[in-house]
DNA sequence: CCAACTTTGTGAACGCGTGCACGAATGCCT
DNA sequence: AGGCATTCGTGCACGCGTTCACAAAGTTGG
């Protein structure tokens, strides 16, 4: 019997680079290009050898020593553990101005994510097309879900609505939320939700910009103070 | 001297929560709420109230035993320390579907990250407006970068051309970079880049819905083992 | 067929992050 | 004023993830 089931869990920090991986693999045999080392593969994606190593053993032993991995059968591995053997439809609710992005954004359904439907509270936006797709009444959701057999749903929402995106969308049935609205979905524990929050991801970099100001400024003292004549003492608090 | 430059380094981690608190914060603020516990906006932010108190206790002790923390004191002082106390202007390479929702997303600029630009290498594209911003050349990169004292650069490209857009970001003296191709970016060392990958995030959510799956078909086949007559061995590979 | 070389797969050590548990500090009530 | 209830701040232990280092396994060349 072949290993078609996971052998082990699979740690979350490896689910999450299996993707970078599978994209790197595949440009890589759209390249021709068929055998490939962790060396390389580390290279291409900005990690340690020793990592995707370790990574990739979690899928088997699909390497040959002395050679390297087979870029394709490789890609195939890691799309069956991915489960992305087959199409996961997605539904989106809310049709703003993320919404429609989102809808219009090819990448999706290209990548095995077809957009099943798009959903939004607001009647003034029901009927409009999307990227092909006509949006829909929020009350539609149960039977867009059960219809088409969808297991992930978008947030696209504002903040002030996601909950309620997310309650309806639990009770649809659906098993998997990306959640793109700057708000903590509280949802029964078996749903699985991933972020995507802008806001977050731009203060992050501010605290490095103002860590590195802090830092040139901290410099620009020193140096002063080094230029300054010896024995006269810096500026400095009185305080103790 | 207060103290006004932060006393230990603050982990990764923590950084990352710190704009979760700080908006749930901000909300309790504004509702009227001035004091708060660790309990509380654990609970709100879905965290470990252990991990929110060793969290804010890296800014310094600013909680008061007994009670909570003051909402508007530490509204400020998580800003102060995420460099949130003056405007990050951001510019953004790439005016294709993404580089437009983001340029009128009016969200940007009201959380301190006004958009100083639009770039695009595509000559048809330059001059168009969105949200209030023209689209400028590329080549214009390096003027809007000095003239406006850009930080922060917003990749917002085909994957194909993201390489590209970075190496004219940091050679235009960007110094964090927000990457939203599907690319593993090569910048020096010194440049901060964080990557918001949809594809990566819809194929993590995949990976637990096939697990899903897997267990839900594990569990019939046991379920039906059970109910088979008892004896009868369930069946079983033949191999070691 | 053997020796030298390459590359995988993994045991082990290390470091970071998490969560518990508890002392310390503060407010409130009598 | 004193005792009680509440909540913060943090030392400590644990677990996950990363990295090193090396044996095992395979290839290539003579």
């Amino acid at each position: 019997m072949p290993p078609d089931r996971p052998r082990r869990r699979i740690p979350d920090a490896t689910v999450a680079r299996l993707p970078i991986y599978l994209r790197i693999l595949s440009e890589q045999g759209d390249e021709g290009i068929d055998s490939v080392s962790s060396e390389r593969l580390a290279e291409l994606a900005g990690v340690n050898a020793a990592k995707v190593r370790k990574d990739l053993s979690y899928l088997g032993s699909y390497g040959t020593r002395g050679v390297g991995y087979e870029v394709a059968y490789l890609v195939y591995q890691v799309r069956r553990e991915l489960g992305l053997t087959h199409d996961w439809p997605v539904v989106i609710v809310g049709a703003g101005n993320l919404g429609q992005a989102l809808a219009g954004y090819g990448g999706f359904g290209a990548r095995g994510f077809p957009v099943a439907g798009v959903v939004d509270i607001d009647e003034s936006k029901v009927g409009s097309v999307l990227g092909g797709v006509r949006v829909r009444h929020i009350d539609e959701l149960p039977s867009i879900v059960q219809t088409k057999g969808v297991t992930i749903g978008v947030v696209a929402t504002p903040g002030a609505a996601a909950q309620d995106a997310a309650d309806r969308l639990v009770r649809a049935g659906i098993t998997s939320i990306l959640n793109f609205a700057p708000v903590v979905l509280s949802v029964p524990r078996v749903i699985e939700v991933r972020k995507v929050d802008l806001a977050v991801e731009l203060q992050i970099l501010s605290y490095h910009e103002q860590l590195r100001q802090d830092q040139a400024r901290a410099d620009q003292r020193r140096s002063a103070a080094l230029h300054a004549v010896p024995g006269s003492t810096p500026r400095r608090s009185a305080s103790a």
